[in-house]
DNA sequence: AATTCATTTGGCAGCGCTGCCAAAAGGTCA
DNA sequence: TGACCTTTTGGCAGCGCTGCCAAATGAATT
């Protein structure tokens, strides 16, 4: 136990196969339930793997048959609830295939994201899934190197490399001011993080705002901090846009974590929801579907995507973009 | 573009080396920047290596050198905060060292946590991160094989493989006990989830009532489902407790979720916190600490609990055990 | 018993890279 | 100029496994 990662003695196949009695491509026919062995041979093989504790190394094996199980999953962040659900969902379609996932975070950097792709790609992945459709050239290029199936998650308002799966990001914004509008608000605000960063945000609000336009609106005021987003920010943007706009009839929230910190920030200051103002967020949030009144918002079917994505990578299918759809709850804030 | 994973046209090193006109030792040397070589003969490798878009080849790296740069993490749930947040620690700090998290989710069932492990072995990884002190004999035993350093995370109650991060379980729950006891309460209930898969929150559990026995109390009533922890579950379970206990003065939850859950239960009821009811979470989650009144819990250093038994399982360290403690937020609920 | 065919098995050449060693090239000094 | 030392370089044998092919075995048929 001197703690460096020696692999003291490790059982290899030729030594199982020697154990055995038997040549070490039966072992290795035994092992993978791949073509064909009598059921005595398969007893005496089994009989060895588990007297020695041999572990095969698949390392080697990937080697020798060229095409490795492994997938990598580039995400912007673990603790944004969608990219978990995302992974998730990933996760458990990977399990059913055998596959294993090889995951990493680029905290929305797209230089992050590339280096980690260059990475991923000399593992040789059977696939690469990655949120969105913004990268940088560079990762592009490798990407339709050809090595490995890609899926680009929850965003399909673009072009993509190969597979795309999720929903139309803009419309959703259009369809949550289309749903304000409807309902007779008029002074509405929005209440955002870090557009620069997260660009499908971005794209959300361009989309809210252009259905305001059409309906010859224009966004009341706004107020957008540079930072990830979270329960506080939302909280702490509303404070501050009703301290420039208190007239505001309703406020769009670039996402749930923040619909819910200006949500409590109304419970704080006693102002009457949807009454006094409306709340309008985006994700379907579990958390924001259990205040005492369900925030009004947009759910798209996450941990489908994910479990979609990486299905069509594996299965070999044609490049195509797969629309999911989303759905708006209602709520009771707006 | 037929979709199948077949590597078109992958570049090999040897392919660089004679482009380059170097030996293929030569262009190793220099990719990795280990022994000798003059600048000339780097440029014209660089040079190579662009032109090519050459692409190494890990799997045979790896297998060569024997030790690879993977490191395995099986979590229970990615959903769960907590989870996500040691995800993020070990990322950040295998990201420094260039290695790569293979990761897998074992869903709270051992059988799923064994067969993980039994996968990520067969990759040969550096190192194996798990959460809990809590495995199947067999996942023991194929970890003390000596192939790779294991680091159990999150709970330090008891004996552990290799490393151990963590903080003292049982005691959070019995510190939550003793600050409700020291505010006065003494009609304490609890609403917990799925205590036989979620073995942490058992411990807990356990630990608190032990701090009121050691006070002459008992529980005075309590309600658990058998479910994963939500928002959800703790309202209903609040509910359900409080229908058939109405003369409990405080509450101890799970965890945050479960609280946050409460929380909105008194809410809606118009129940007075902390006068008519006390609440107590665990976990220091964000929107637990953002709710109008913060919910009193239990903070841990989750993120840099995955970061420490990352750089600890890549350094070399000794075996040994690491406290790294936890801390009472009173919040305004309790 | 001889022939034919299907099933089961073993041998061995790689997969692409690294580690080791020896050889070549370059520098220094007498 | 030649001996000696240092730096740079190339060759090649594996790493442990799989895929291919040929050989061995067994069953069925004439």
């Amino acid at each position: 136990m001197d703690g460096r990662g020696k692999t003291a003695a490790t059982v290899t196949l030729a030594e199982v196969a020697a154990a055995a009695g038997v040549g070490e491509s039966t072992v290795s026919r035994v092992l993978r339930n791949h073509g064909s062995f009598s059921a005595k041979t398969r007893d005496r093989v089994m009989e060895a793997v588990n007297r020695l504790g041999y572990v095969p190394n698949m390392i080697a094996g990937t080697l020798a048959s060229a095409g490795s199980r492994l997938v990598g999953i580039v995400v912007p962040s673990f603790s944004n609830i969608v990219f978990a659900d995302v992974l998730r969902g990933a996760s458990q379609a990977l399990e059913g295939s055998g596959h294993q996932a090889v995951i990493g975070v680029s905290d929305y950097d797209p230089a992050r994201e590339e280096a980690l792709i260059a990475s991923m790609l000399s593992w040789r992945p059977a696939a690469i899934l990655l949120a969105g459709l913004e990268h940088t050239d560079r990762a592009r290029a490798m990407l339709t190197g050809g090595g490995a199936r890609v899926a680009e998650m929850l965003d399909i308002d673009g072009p993509g490399l190969d597979l795309v799966v999720g929903f139309a990001t803009a419309e959703t914004g259009r369809a949550s001011a289309r749903h304000l509008l409807a309902r007779g608000y008029r002074r509405i605000g929005y209440v955002g993080h870090d557009l620069t960063r997260d660009t499908r945000a971005a794209k959300r609000l361009a989309g809210f705002e252009a259905a305001l336009g059409d309906a010859g609106l224009v966004l009341a005021d706004r107020d957008v901090a540079p930072v990830p987003s979270s329960v506080e920010v939302g909280r702490d943007g509303l404070d501050r846009l009703l301290a420039r706009s208190p007239d505001l009839d309703a406020v769009y929230f670039s996402n749930d974590d923040m619909a819910v910190g200006g949500y409590f920030l109304c419970l704080s200051r006693g102002i009457a929801i949807p009454d006094r103002l409306a709340l309008f967020g985006y994700n379907g949030l579990d958390v924001a579907r259990l205040t005492p009144q369900p925030i009004a918002t947009i759910r798209t079917p996450r941990v489908r995507i994910g479990e979609l994505a990486a299905q069509l990578a594996l299965s070999g299918a044609p490049a195509q973009t797969v629309d999911v759809g989303f759905e708006v709850i209602a709520g009771a804030t707006a």
